[in-house]
RNA sequence: GCCGAAGUGGCGGAAUUGGUAGACGCGCACGACUCAAAAUCGUGUUCUUUCGGGAGUGUGGGUUCGAUUCCCACCUUCGGUACCA
């Protein structure tokens, strides 16, 4: 072959490895294991642009570079299937989600296949076929089985709980429940109906129906849960969001809120995941302290972190949502308290959210009774509370709260001071921590002490205990859509729900004749004919979120075509969690939080054998757009060039950046874009039409995108992946520029150039290597591979280019260097690297090959050149022996010519001389 | 507001535990080859300069013989989160 052509090669090498299975993965106790997964894609219909495959190939060069280095590789890919896109798709069109799904998976694989990803596909999954969503029914099913015990501190059996009731009711049981669980004896228990036992076990279950109030989006015509809704509006489609309540399945997540915060000190993720999560799951300690309510027999709790402050109570609030509100409500100020808690409740998540910093609120007329001055403060409803977190009751300390000194400060309520420190300040809010005063038994303590203080005088009062509260509600799991998984459950006569038995599932989706809700609100699954279970039992008519497919298919992986169980469980032992784990930040509250929470239940309950599903996780940037703009006159159909636009009344127009080089414009392309721009005329400056430029989203509507394809077909999937990692740190997220990729693919010739000359001559001789050229190679097989392990793929291109450019010097085609060199660089150039590969006799695919030991001896330097500074600036460089001693170097640096002459016959107060570093004279 | 990350040439970026700032690449300029162009190769390229130097890693200070790196304060950008009691 006379000339590199990378069609050629790599249709050729992609072939070979999808006909002989190459990345197949399988168990293999003899080898050690290591697990490599990217974040399963959405199959949009725009299919992927360059910045998709960013991680993709960071993680591919790792699984490459693991097998070389003698690792069990398993590197799957599949889909996120279900979900939004292609449902709103059915709706307007009436096609089958499932046919636009297939088409764009098909597409997607195509474009991921192209870029050669060492997937194994004979392990792929989609979270909409039966045969996976079937186990994703399963787990649900699991779920409604158990229960978490807080003694054992897991997950159990829901019989374990059952057989408890049987015995002793439930007045011993820690288990998390509903709130407003009653407590029960073992006659009582046995006493109840089959239904009334069912809807008490409710109340345990990890997943369970409950009237909630949700985020409902009308324009989407489903409910969201809190992680898919960004400032009031619906993450997918920008819709506004609502709050509804609405009969809902729920999942228990709350079970696990503190494991799941405790175990991130565990893994290995970047410290802003780590806070994401911790923010999102939000744990508090504090107390709960109950509050007579005067003249009224009714106690009211509230959490508060700050117990200390209770002798600054000055009046108490509840939500407008709290259930209790009317019986609170005095007559005379029913009609306020009405008007308000109406507006209120009616007022979108998002007016709320934007009317932060006013405050609004009204008394309802009572009177609560603080327990520990028994004096008697006023009880207020304000929408500053809200129902969902804590008890939705706040008892008030203007002097040490930000929002209720700005709500005292309004409404004229008094204000008491008792942190010391404060009693001269104009906000008292400004210090939140000292020595408590006009406190009563506490003044004089540290806030800290104080709070234990409190704490233990409540306890012992018994109108108070220690509580650790917790952010994070439990997950909405019900969608009011048709394009995700049935949730496996009928309805008998009474409204309880019932398990679809194991051996009947999976349950299929139906089909429908339209994708909309039904005329009486009901789901779109209320349209499927004939859809009863048993001739008689109505189904849950709602489907699965879709994190729910998404929150185990990197189990599925390890035994995607199991018909058995999810996972064997021999498989799930052998590779068990993940090692690297990279996608997006963005699933940093939803994904990685659901997934871990239904990891660490399938751990709870024995069915795997690992309690955190992701080791080690890494976040890719995000690439951005790098728009064009061109600029036309505004009265003519005239473009002037970006350096001269100031001169002319313009407007900005976009240029699609597939015809601009170098912020260049193509004027032949770009005449020939549009009609209306064929007769256009242009204002060079320097002969060269100049572009403007925009980092912005990529996205087809600023005519920014650049696809794999586009990439792959000019230059070589070599080059796309070679120039993807060479654009910076894989974390960082930066603009796609076309620009720099011509490095990388002059690279790949010089590569080439060492192995055939342009005659197509094989160039490589079986010749003993000289000292330099072992020390070239010596030091790319050190740098790259310790860059492989930190994941610093843009340095590893730089050396592979320093490597080449000093064989190239050096005229350097001796097979033993230049074999091993491939072996380097096939993790992340692997078609060039294969066929080079087989050029020199190898029979074997490269991907098996052993890595090149490292040997220090070939990088050893005997000299070496010091910088020679005087007073931190640097004037010579010298030359020394490295075994050079200190003090001679010393002796020989001050007789060196410059140093003397910058000297100027001064003795120097002081000299550094560091080995093998720097020698700095101080003057 | 709070939490986190990041600020280095015209551009993407590099610099191991504090030790030659700007590796590697793009772009640009000049040169070679060519009738010419492309491709390729070579040289130069932080700014400034009176060609001795001087300044320089967001800003201001500090520690140090020496700071892109460590400490303090601030500014800007990006991401997250937000009446969370």
């Amino acid at each position: 072959m006379a000339e590199y052509n990378h069609k050629e090669i790599e249709q050729k090498w992609q072939h070979y490895w999808a006909e002989n299975k190459i990345f197949k993965a399988e168990v293999n106790p003899e080898k050690p294991k290591f697990y490599v997964l990217d974040m399963f894609p959405y199959p949009s219909g725009a299919g992927l642009h360059v910045g998709h495959p960013l991680g993709y190939i960071g993680s591919d060069i790792v699984s490459r570079f693991k097998r070389n280095k003698g690792f069990n590789v398993l590197h799957p890919m599949g889909f996120d299937a279900f979900g939004l896109p292609a449902e709103q798709y059915a709706i307007q069109t009436g096609q089958h989600p499932a046919i636009t799904t297939e088409q764009n998976i098909k597409r997607y694989k195509d474009q991921l296949k192209g870029i050669g990803l060492s997937y194994d596909w004979d392990k792929e999954v989609q979270t909409c076929d039966p045969k996976y969503y079937k186990w994703t029914q399963w787990i649900f099913s699991q779920l409604y089985n158990s229960f978490y015990n807080n003694v054992s501190n897991k997950a159990e059996p829901i019989e374990n709980l059952m057989a408890v009731f049987e015995k002793e009711g439930n007045k011993n049981v820690k288990a998390i429940c509903d709130e407003d669980t009653s407590i029960f004896d073992a006659i009582q228990w046995n006493g109840l109906t089959e239904e009334k036992k069912a809807l008490v076990l409710l109340k345990y279950r990890l997943t369970y129906p409950a009237d909630a109030l949700v985020n409902w989006c009308p324009e989407l015509g489903t409910v969201l849960a809190n992680d898919e809704v960004k400032d009031g509006f619906s993450e997918r489609g920008g819709y506004p969001v609502e709050r509804k309540k609405m009969r809902q399945w729920m999942m228990r997540i709350t079970a696990y809120a503190d494991r799941l915060a405790g175990n991130l000190e565990k893994l290995n993720w970047s410290e802003s995941m780590k806070d994401m999560q911790t923010n999102w799951i939000g744990k508090s300690y504090g107390c709960e302290l109950d509050f007579k309510v005067a003249d009224k027999n009714i106690t009211l709790t509230c959490f508060t972190t700050r117990p200390d402050t209770i002798f600054g109570v000055t009046y108490m609030v509840l939500a407008p949502e709290h259930e209790l509100i009317d019986e609170l409500t005095t007559s005379t100020h029913k009609e306020e308290v009405d008007a308000y808690v109406q507006k209120a409740i009616n007022r979108s998540e998002r007016e709320r959210m934007s009317e932060v910093k006013t405050v609004s609120g009204v008394f309802t007329g009572s009177y609560v009774i603080n327990p520990f001055t028994k004096e008697k403060v006023q009880l207020w409803v304000a929408d500053y509370v809200l129902a969902g977190y804590g008890t939705g009751v706040v008892m008030a300390v203007p002097s040490s709260d930000d929002r209720d000194f700005r709500f005292a400060t309004y409404y004229g309520l008094p204000v008491k001071k008792v942190i010391g420190g404060t009693e001269d300040l104009e906000d008292p809010t400004e210090i939140k921590y000292g020595k408590m005063i006009n406190s009563g038994f506490i003044t004089g303590m540290e806030s800290k002490d104080a709070v234990l203080a409190t704490i233990e005088h409540a306890e012992k009062e018994g109108f108070g205990k220690a509580k650790i509260n917790y952010r994070i509600r439990d997950a909405v799991f019900s969608r009011q859509r048709y394009w995700g998984e049935p949730v496996p459950v009928y309805f008998t006569e009474d409204g309880v729900p019932h398990l679809i038995p194991e051996d009947e599932l999976p349950l299929e989706l139906p089909p429908v004749d339209e994708y909309l809700p039904t005329e009486s609100g009901e789901p779109p699954l209320g349209r499927a004919k004939d859809w009863v279970y048993k001739g008689k039992y109505n189904y849950e008519l709602t489907t699965m979120p879709g994190w729910a497919g998404s929150s185990w298919y990197f189990l599925r992986y390890m035994d995607a075509t199991n018909e058995k169980a999810f996972v064997g469980s021999e498989v799930v032992k052998y590779w068990n969690s993940v090692d690297l784990y990279i996608g997006g930040t963005e699933h940093a509250t939803g994904h990685l939080l659901y997934s871990r929470f239904w990891n660490m239940f399938l751990f709870d309950r024995g069915f795997i054998f690992h309690e955190e599903p992701f080791q080690k996780l890494v976040n890719q940037g995000m690439i951005q757009g790098r728009s064009n703009t061109v600029y036309k006159l505004k009265t003519e159909n005239t473009f002037v060039s970006l350096g001269l636009k100031d001169q002319y009344d313009t407007i900005e127009l976009y240029a699609d950046v597939n015809m601009v080089y170098n912020d260049k414009l193509d004027i032949d392309a770009f005449k020939n874009w549009r009609a209306e721009y064929a007769e256009a005329k242009f204002i060079l400056e320097d002969g060269d039409f100049k572009c403007g430029f925009v980092v912005e989203k990529m996205s087809k509507s600023k005519y920014n995108t650049v696809t794999p394809d586009a990439m792959i077909e000019k230059y070589g999937a070599d080059c796309l992946r070679m120039y993807e990692m060479f654009l910076g740190p894989i974390e960082l997220s930066k603009p796609w520029n076309t620009h720099g990729i011509d490095g990388v693919a002059k690279f790949l010739r010089k590569l080439w150039g060492l192995f055939f000359d342009y005659e197509g001559n094989f160039l490589v001789k079986d010749e003993k290597p000289r000292a330099e050229e072992y020390k070239a190679l010596h030091k790319t097989i050190q740098k790259v591979e310790q860059d492989i392990e930190s994941l610093s793929f843009n340095t590893s291109v730089s050396e592979f280019m320093i490597c080449v450019n000093a064989l190239n010097q050096l005229k350097c085609h001796k097979k033993s260097i230049l074999e091993n060199l491939l072996v380097v660089l096939s993790p992340f150039a692997p078609h060039i690297s294969e066929e080079l590969w087989q050029s020199l006799g190898h029979e074997q695919s490269i991907i098996n090959a052993p890595y090149p030991v490292f040997n220090a001896a070939f990088i050893q330097e005997d000299e070496y050149e010091y910088p020679i500074m005087i007073n931190g600036k640097l004037r010579t460089k010298i030359m020394f022996s490295l075994d050079k001693q200190p003090k001679e170097i010393e002796l020989e640096t001050l007789k060196n010519e410059t140093v003397l002459k910058w000297l100027e016959g001064k003795q120097p107060k002081k000299v550094i001389v560091v080995p093998k570093k720097i020698v700095n004279l101080v003057v």
